[in-house]
DNA sequence: TACAGTCGGGG
DNA sequence: GTGTACGACTGTA
């Protein structure tokens, strides 16, 4: 995951406190029977549940805070399709094999087929024991097909209880702690709900958050509402007991991390065994803490690196770091993601959303008795380019008008993929189905299901309408109050679910994947997207640029009404909500930077009336660009924000460049600390693998001299020390190996400065020789105005900081040697 | 100039 | 438990 290091210098603490239990109090409706029974009820909230052998471990968290760890059984199945006759065999191999299961005949509907199938029903009541039949069975006969045989006993446990993680519940247990029953009273989809009083440990090394896997080392620190204890010791028996005590005293339901995957639980873990002192990391003492080693995967055409997962039971571990993004959404986005996906919170956090929206979709599926075909992990065949051409024929984008615009309009579709899905019921078992004739898609004439509503139409409906109302109560709330955050970071998470739930249309390797559904959702979008265009150009409005799902047109002296009639056409002509995202008093629609006359899609800055500024595809917006160069950019943009037209835009330059000037004072005064001028990127390869010395190979082999393990996806940071120094392992340096004898190199930070100002005005055709020239001038002028002095040497203040701040940690740094 | 390597978009 | 894209852009040789 990237992590930005603006939010990596976030303490945990901070972050922690963005948790909110501000929802209505948690209230059961008043008892009215009494039984005359030895059971107990408990009322709380669905915390974990995890297969054991013989049933499922089940957690619960009272209004106490309390945990209450309890049994259930469950009993589930799965399905084999075939031939008769192989099917009859299959059920001879399985008695011969003595498997604990029950065979059955069944009927389920399959989508894919559109038909109901006869299928043999292998009944398992131990959920321990079903990966292994399931393994053993299809041994047998590889050949035959198989349903809902890969599906978690957690999600299978949530589905038929008909629960779900953090859901409030009602249940009576007998004295052995073994659930009879079990009440749920809300649904996923309440948009107030409480969550449990959560008692939350924080766990990190202290200091800034670098990475400690690349070679830093620092005391451990603890974090427990509201004090922090900092665990340095020289002997690492002593750090583990006081860790341990505690962890039982303060008894956690929440371990959140920084780097606890991959570097603090596994420490923690080996010292333990080495010292021989007890580590209640899991709750359930019984069990062990689930490890999954680290790997490297492709996604969106880039590699990404996973870290070892540990995963612990009767206690979550969350791992900030290895959390798919938790920056964005928060704690609170994860707690939703796992209610509406059904996928317990350890694993909603370490997985993207597009494993959760694929649980969805099983859900959905589970819930109407269809058969969940089995996923297989088949690499997808290598495609020539023809065929991608084909069949990626993606969205529709008109080329922007370059340069500087006043009063445009940007109209956006709502949530414009999901929506189609739903509206027009698009679907992998919908689209050509052979009973309907009468709907098509626009270009491609594949006909559309109107007898049966699709699998993800069913799915999308709830949370697309979810998530609306919470941004619709976010917009009413006041910006201070606290709720209105809450609801943000859930339809954050929702957003994630939704966007992915398009492109896993198009994924062969999907459960619920088909590419004739993806094309069709495309085609309905070019045509909306078209019509919106025509709408508009009839109306006298010019059309600046549009993409995909948004526009932007201009008409001068356009009033409120007509914007407000024109959404309407446009939603009545499409059948597809459009809104208004706003006016700009002025847009920039930048040129390419190769060939400046030709224009670039999604590369703008802009301000709206309200004073919001929105920028794409510029260098702030990019996450390898150095903290001081994105708030140099934004500084910039405010600037110019308070312009309300061209005019004033070019007379808002001059400050622009003066602000410029006094930036580079400061870079080449050296007060510009190392954590602002951090790089941060990917690797795509293992850095031997590099066949150019470009910086990112430079610094990866050094962190690989420094017997750092660096794997393909991994993010490194460095900060540039001499760019075009003789010497390559002199240019830059990871940020955790700086030290007092490393300075930045102020020139190509100011080179770089002054390409993020060119940016700003390339819209107005300048060039970046001209910028610098003019800042060379200027600074060669310092009786021009007033400028600070230089202290001398010229890194001394920084030099200083950093030293003290180096000298402190390796007095204290010993605890993980 | 050719090639190598990385990033954003979506909201 | 996962999208082998695409084009813009920067940098090296």
């Amino acid at each position: 995951m990237a992590t930005h290091l603006k939010n990596a210098l976030t303490h945990l603490n901070d972050w922690n406190h963005q948790l909110i239990f501000a929802d209505s109090p948690f209230e059961y409706p008043f008892l009215r029977c009494v039984e005359v029974t030895m059971n107990k009820q408990i009322e709380g909230w669905l915390f974990d549940a995890y297969p054991v052998a013989g049933g499922m471990v089940v957690w619960l968290l009272d209004g106490e805070g309390r945990a209450h760890q309890l049994r259930d059984t469950l009993t589930t199945s799965f399905f084999v399709w075939g031939e008769r006759g192989e099917l009859h065999t299959l059920c001879e191999q399985i008695r011969a094999a003595r498997l604990p299961v029950q065979l059955k005949r069944a009927e389920r509907y399959d989508l894919f087929q559109r038909a109901t199938l006869e299928l043999l029903e292998i009944v398992v009541s131990d959920p321990a024991r079903v990966a292994n039949i399931v393994k053993t069975v299809t041994r047998f006969n590889p050949n035959l097909t198989y349903y809902n045989c890969d599906i978690s006993s957690a999600q299978l446990y949530f589905y038929e209880r008909n629960v779900f993680p953090l859901a409030p519940v009602r249940v009576e247990v007998n004295e052995q702690n073994q659930i009879c029953a079990m009440d749920v009273h809300e649904s996923p989809w309440e948009l107030n709900y409480a969550l449990p009083p959560f008692k939350v440990m924080t766990l990190k090394l202290e200091g800034d958050l670098l990475n400690p896997n690349h070679g830093v080392r620092a005391p451990l620190e603890v974090g427990l509402d509201d004090s922090t204890r900092v665990l340095v010791d020289d002997d690492p028996r002593e750090m583990l007991l006081r860790f341990q005590e505690l962890l039982v005293a303060y008894d956690p339901d929440i371990i959140v991390s920084a780097w606890g995957d991959s570097f603090i639980l596994p420490r923690l873990i080996e010292l333990a065994r080495k010292y021989r002192v007890p580590l209640s990391l899991n709750r359930d003492a019984t069990r062990d803490i689930q490890f999954r080693p680290a790997r490297s995967y492709f996604s969106y055409g880039r590699i990404v690196y996973k870290t070892a997962s540990h995963v612990l039971c009767g206690r979550w571990h969350i791992d900030r770091e290895n959390a798919f993004l938790i920056d964005d959404y928060g704690l609170d986005g994860t707690f939703e993601l796992a209610r509406i996906t059904q996928v317990p919170v350890q694993q909603v956090a370490r997985t993207s959303t597009g494993s959760g929206i694929s649980a969805m979709e099983m859900a959905t599926a589970y819930r109407n008795s269809w058969l969940i075909p089995w996923q297989k992990r088949e690499p997808e065949a290598w495609k020539t380019a023809d065929e991608l051409i084909a069949s990626d024929k993606g969205g529709l984008v008109f080329q922007p008008i370059v340069g500087l615009h006043e009063e445009v309009a940007e109209l956006d579709f709502v949530s414009m993929f999901p929506t189609i899905m739903e509206k027009f019921n698009v679907s992998p078992e919908t689209v050509n189905c052979p009973c309907c004739g009468d709907v098509r898609v626009p270009e491609l004439g594949y006909s559309i299901c109107r007898k049966r509503r699709g699998l993800i139409p069913e799915t999308l409906a709830p949370l697309i309408e979810k998530r609306v109302r919470y941004k619709q109560l976010a917009r009413e709330l006041p910006k201070d109050d606290p709720l209105r955050e809450l609801y943000k970071r859930r339809a954050s998470a929702h957003k994630w679910l939704l966007v992915t739930c398009f492109g896993y249309l198009g994924y062969k390797n999907a459960r619920f994947g088909k590419i004739e559904a993806h094309e069709a959702v495309n085609a309905y979008g070019r045509d909306a997207l078209l019509i919106a265009k025509e709408i508009a150009e009839l109306r006298g409005f010019r059309m600046l640029h549009a993409i995909v799902d948004s526009l932007w047109i201009h008409k001068a002296n356009a009033r409120n009404e007509d914007y407000a009639e024109i959404t309407r056409a446009i939603s009545d002509a499409t059948r597809l909500p459009i809104q208004l995202e706003g006016i700009y008093n002025w847009i920039a629609f930048l040129p390419s930077r190769q060939d400046p006359q030709m224009p670039v899609a999604n590369r703008y800055f802009g301000v709206f009336r309200d004073g919001e500024i929105k920028m794409r595809g510029i260098e702030a917006r990019r996450s390898d660009t150095p903290p001081f160069l994105r708030r140099a950019q934004v500084e910039m943009i405010n600037v110019l924000a308070t312009a309300k037209n061209r005019a004033e835009f070019l007379e808002r330059a001059r400050d622009v460049l003066l602000l410029t000037l006094d930036l580079l004072d400061r870079l080449h005064a050296g007060q510009i600390p190392f954590a602002d001028l951090v790089i941060s990127q990917h690797l795509s390869r293992e850095p031997q693998a590099y066949k150019t010395n470009h910086l990112n190979a430079i610094v990866a082999k050094e962190l690989l001299g420094r017997g750092v393990n660096l794997a393909a996806g991994e993010t490194i940071r460095y900060v540039i020390t001499e760019y075009r120094a003789r010497a390559p392992s002199d240019r830059a340096r990871a940020v955790e190996h700086l030290d007092g004898l490393y300075g930045y190199d102020a020139a190509r930070y100011a080179e770089l400065t002054a390409r993020t100002v060119t940016t700003l005005f390339s819209a107005l055709g300048v060039k970046q020789t001209a910028i610098q020239k003019r800042l060379d001038l200027a600074r060669q002028l310092p009786a021009a105005r007033p400028r600070p002095a230089l202290p001398s040497p010229q890194m001394e203040l920084p030099l200083f900081a950093w030293q003290t701040q180096q000298t402190y940690r390796m007095n204290r740094a010993r605890v993980f040697a």
